[in-house]
DNA sequence: AATCTTTCAATTGTCAGACATTTAAAAACA
DNA sequence: TGTTTTTAAATGTCTGACAATTGAAAGATT
């Protein structure tokens, strides 16, 4: 007879069907839903579990609540920004927990900002040209730590994404860029490093700056490379120890 | 005083506590909680707020809970199978609720996927082929829904995308793929347009046949600015109407 | 001794009712 | 009219209880 498992706990049942009207957009922005004791009684349970619903969609950005007398749970507008973080944790984890390793991922991450660069390239503002300038200065700061130094790294190339002009670009590679962080704090970044990384960051400012996609392109190229480089060499002193 | 907001929920704050345990690895994957009575007692709250925090945290999929002697709450390890559905969500929620156009839409998709052109080209499998080979026969049945060409065509482009052996570009993809699939759902295809369509489709696993980056590169960037034309094309339909 | 059955204890899932806190609007007041 | 107080509605939290599930231990049977 049963088709449907329908032996699901309660509050999933019910956030999934809140998720469903809201993605199918029954529900729209800003809309407010039930109080919590209505859509009690609407499902037939009771507060803690639609709560714990509530608390579900909550974790995913798609409702925020507010208290007091006008308040209640509300459709969410979903904002690149809100996404951006979660995107993070959850390509980091996925990264850690599935043992990914530093090639896979740097692999990933510059294939498609390479993707970018060439848009980049054609519509850049002079205020992301200004922000990469100032973080490859940054990077030449003598007593900077490695910590920083791979910071003002992501700062760099948030920026040359962002000059694509693409929010749903930005999102994702956002993402690709960062979620490799804590892989590339592993590595310990000697001087000389450091200039020859500094040394790509100006030739990939360069192009961009003089609209140049196919220099910028290969800029990034020798740079996922040298990067490679880096982390082989970084893995095998651990071995070698 | 005070310079940390401590003014969030405690269910929030409880959240943020364990799943920064998990992120950092102090919480290793299939790690038992405590149970619920003993996190209440722990952070010194009742135990429906304990299980509000852990409602956030398994809408996240960070971690899993089983009833009985042996049950609780395990830290879950997360799978780019598991993520890949939420992300397609919230790419879909993204795009809808901002309005971002189909355009922008589009050339972060295409953009994404050109890059993985030239991989996919090098590594692709026999089973990737077939799959690709398999879906364009599909495309080409008679009678076939425009629904169901949209679905084939997701299979189509993820079978190029996976054919680049990268998990993570597999992940990221799925999402740029099936996240404007919504949006081409609202294109009409005539028997012209798919024939035009299958012809791409048919160049591009051509190109990947013969291991021919720079050929399935052109195919889809071809395929990029036909499938813009028909937005633009539904787009005046409409407005004229 | 081995195997099947029953019981049990631990844990999550759900419920009911209460109180605390927050918030904006309504009412009272100056 | 402007300010203060009250009030009502809503979420946030707590307490205590019971239901459902599940693996393991104890017991019964062959």
């Amino acid at each position: 007879m049963a088709g449907t498992k329908n032996t699901a706990d309660l509050s999933v049942e019910i956030a999934t069907a809140i998720r469903e009207a809201i993605v199918s957009g029954k529900l729209i922005v800003d809309e407010r839903l039930p109080s919590e004791a209505e859509l009690a009684s609407e499902f037939g349970v009771s507060r803690p579990t639609v709560r714990e619903a509530l608390k579900r969609l909550a974790a995913q950005n798609l409702i925020r609540t507010k208290r007091g007398a006008t308040g209640g749970a509300f459709v969410n507008r979903l904002s690149f920004e809100e996404a951006r973080g979660d995107l993070i944790t959850t390509s980091t984890l996925l990264l850690s927990m599935n043992d990914v390793d530093f090639d896979t991922a740097c692999e990933a991450r510059f294939t498609l900002e390479r993707a970018c660069a060439p848009l980049s390239a054609q519509r850049r503002t002079p205020d992301h040209l200004a922000t990469m300038r100032a973080e490859i200065t940054r990077q030449g700061q003598a007593g900077l730590s490695d910590e920083s130094f791979c910071a003002s790294d992501v700062a760099f190339h948030r920026a040359l994404v962002d000059g694509a002009g693409n929010p749903v670009l930005s999102w994702q590679l956002a993402a690709a860029v960062e979620a490799i962080e804590p892989l590339m704090n592993m590595i310990t970044y000697s001087q000389r490093d450091r200039d020859q990384i500094i040394a790509l960051h100006t030739r990939i400012a360069d192009a961009i700056e003089g609209q140049n996609g196919a220099d910028s392109d290969q800029a990034l190229a020798d740079l996922a490379e040298y990067t490679r480089s880096l982390a082989r060499a970084a893995m095998e002193r651990r071995k070698a120890r």
